[in-house]
DNA sequence: TTGAAAGCGCTAACAG
DNA sequence: CTGTTAGCGCTTTCAA
């Protein structure tokens, strides 16, 4: 391996003079800058990650604590956060949060805290407040997405996500609106509060929330299917408002079994923008995952420093009318 | 931070017994070791990886290269990776090869150099032979999952996946059987693999591939509606077998949407094993994405030589048949 | 079985 | 603007 030593001496300067050269940090001149990286590059030189890391304190690398990787709105997510953080010469450390206790122990107690990383995203609202605690201890800056007691986040107001998709459903008409969600009573839990929108939407409009137009689903299409199966063959409402779009085509599909038309028999409106709902021409509550990533990574990149720290805004969402939503039948 | 020494002081030993005790190499009395690891516990010591890489030359992390990190099939196969490297002290750096040539240099020519990683994942079949060339150079062991003329990788035999698909149909009575999928015509490109496959169970049946019973799709659902309306609207073959599942479940909805019942009119057949394909009752041909992941995990800990070397069989692939196949129309 | 000590390859004062 | 030099916190010979 070539190090920085042999670049210093190709390049008849020192090695301090090369770190500086290829850091960007301290003082060089521009020929000398010019010709240091010139040798660098016919080198093929690449700074140790170790020494740098060992003599900087820098690691350069950001960690990503994620429950589900192969959920696809998380893994959309990371997707994002790794295209805004490599052109800052960082890379991801991907922690995935399994339930199983001691791969949670060994992931708290050493892999997050061995120094790797500069700094750790966290993708979880289902972290213990303990575990998030955890967290805020460590000696690098955490922003999360998503509700939280201990962390710093940014949060879609998801309450507002309920409204929204119900309000669009009395807009239509619609007087008889199920909800497919998972309430635990948690403030700090977002299908709680996709419950209370929904809740607040009816209440505003002069309508009381029935217990029988509520179903737990379990984040799935089978749950959706499942939980809209049990509402439609019970109390038939007119419209669901699923809190995830996968339960939402779920639903779909539990409607055309039944034979129901959509949006002719029933009307269903999911939230995610998930891909699933593009293609079923579902009507949705977009929350632009893909952003979401590159807003929390750019409020990492502040909390490092090498950014100007962006404006307090809460995570957009955007209702996304399509055809599986209308007017109640006649 | 509590460092080495910190431990040694309050065990009573030097800091290389503390080392030897911690990592498990070299000897150390059972009676020191206890110690050893007690007094770590308490003051919550965790190695430095900037300072043991650097002594050590050893990462203890392993890259995982993934061209689309949001697909289901590649977030599940990094999970499983995740999963199977944790118990071992690697953790998992997570490499987005994204189509930017200038993303892609900084990759080669940077991320991948700078001495993070103790060895490299590749789940990539979008490999230019350079660049699968550059990867072998690197000074750490590589394998990948899916076929390369330059890398050591686990492969499906996907010839054979396209002939259980097509043969599956064909024992059903089918006879014009329609294939989706993406040939281009290279030796270690998937998507012409299964094409071949197809190809080959009809000849072996006597039966002439068609040219206008093969539609391109580019493996997303969208894409795979559109191929099957074309060929539902034209030749109207009686089966169809598409090369992914995703493209699958969008040939099954191109049919219901042309008033075409599914099996009764069409049969159509996956590969996969994508969770859609359950939800949806797709018949597949299950290719265990999981699985891919761990195999291709204990292939790495063999090559740093953490396991015995595990046989060298293929990957596995099974036919699941569901009720979106079935015999044709009479 | 243990300890002393020489690095691993860089960075960051500090001097000049 | 550049060079000298003392570490960063471990691991690993080598000796004892």
């Amino acid at each position: 391996m070539t190090g920085i030593d042999d670049v210093a001496r190709a390049a008849g300067v020192s090695t301090a003079t090369v770190s500086r050269a290829l850091s960007g940090r301290g003082v060089v001149s521009a020929a000398t800058r010019e010709k240091v990286l010139a040798v660098a590059g016919e080198l093929g030189y690449v700074v140790s990650v170790a020494a740098s890391s060992l003599a900087s304190g820098r690691a350069q690398s950001i960690g990503v604590l994620v429950p589900l990787p192969d959920l696809w709105f998380f893994s959309t997510v990371v997707s994002a956060i790794s295209g805004r953080l490599l052109p800052h010469g960082y890379d991801i450390t991907l922690f995935n949060l399994t339930e199983n206790p001691a791969e949670r122990r060994v992931l708290f107690d050493r892999s997050l805290r061995r120094g790797r990383i500069d700094g750790l995203i966290v993708l979880s609202a289902w972290l213990s407040a303990a575990e998030q605690a955890e967290l805020a201890a460590l000696d690098v800056p955490v922003v999360g997405i998503g509700p939280s007691p201990a962390l710093p986040t940014l949060v879609v107001d998801d309450v507002a996500v309920g409204r929204a998709a119900t309000a669009h459903l009395l807009a239509l008409g619609h007087r008889d609106i199920a909800h497919i969600g998972q309430s635990d009573g948690d403030d700090f839990h977002i299908p709680t509060l996709r419950r209370r929108g929904w809740e607040q939407a009816l209440t505003d409009a002069g309508i009381a929330p029935r217990d029988d137009l509520y179903a737990a689903g379990d984040f799935t299409l089978e749950g959706g299917r499942a939980a809209a199966r049990r509402l439609l063959t019970g109390p038939a409402p007119t419209a669901i408002f699923a809190a995830s779009d996968e339960m939402a085509v779920g639903a779909l599909v539990a409607a055309r079994d039944l034979g129901l038309a959509v949006p002719g028999d029933v009307s269903i409106v999911g939230v995610d923008g998930h891909e699933l709902s593009r293609f079923f021409d579902l009507s949705t509550v977009d929350q632009f995952p893909h952003a979401q990533g590159e807003r929390v990574a750019d409020a990492m990149l502040a909390a490092l420093g090498e950014l100007e720290a962006p404006a307090e805004v809460g995570l957009p969402f955007e209702l996304v009318v399509r055809g599986s939503s209308a007017a109640p039948p006649a």
